[in-house]
DNA sequence: TGATTGACTATGA
DNA sequence: TTCATAGCCAATC
């Protein structure tokens, strides 16, 4: 099999900062794409979270749109078991939201840099 | 090979 | 404030 080079260290990283993410701790996909240097690839952070299933060290239930909607949810296999998880780490999530996410958001270029 | 889609974000009306 | 559109880049059809 061939790898991508770029696009395989990409999603490395975007997995790397995923597992950072405190415990208890929400950040966005932009977040995370910004921190990557790739602000604008937004898209590829929720690309590459397609492919986290496979790696269960990354928590990417921790990881929401800018608004901290759970747009990713339906990718658990369950609706509900992103915001299950999330609430059992002291998140609260209404309506498929979290709530006071401003609160609970984690910014990996403010943290980590 | 070309067109479409998608776990997003920013901007304009 | 809410809705619609454009830009982004990789993967899939």
């Amino acid at each position: 099999m061939k790898y991508s080079s770029d696009t395989e260290n990409f999603f490395d990283k975007v997995y790397a900062v995923t597992k950072l993410i405190p415990h208890g701790r929400v950040t966005s996909y932009g977040a995370i794409a910004k921190y990557l240097g790739a602000a604008r690839s937004s898209r590829m952070v929720g690309w590459a979270m397609n492919g986290a299933g496979k790696y269960p060290d990354v928590p990417a239930h921790r990881v929401v749109n800018r608004v901290g909607l759970l747009t990713g949810k339906m990718h658990f296999g369950s609706t509900t078991a992103m915001q299950q998880m999330l609430e059992e780490e002291g998140i609260q999530v209404k309506d498929d939201k979290v709530v006071n996410f401003k609160k609970h958001f984690w910014d990996p270029v403010l943290e980590l840099d």
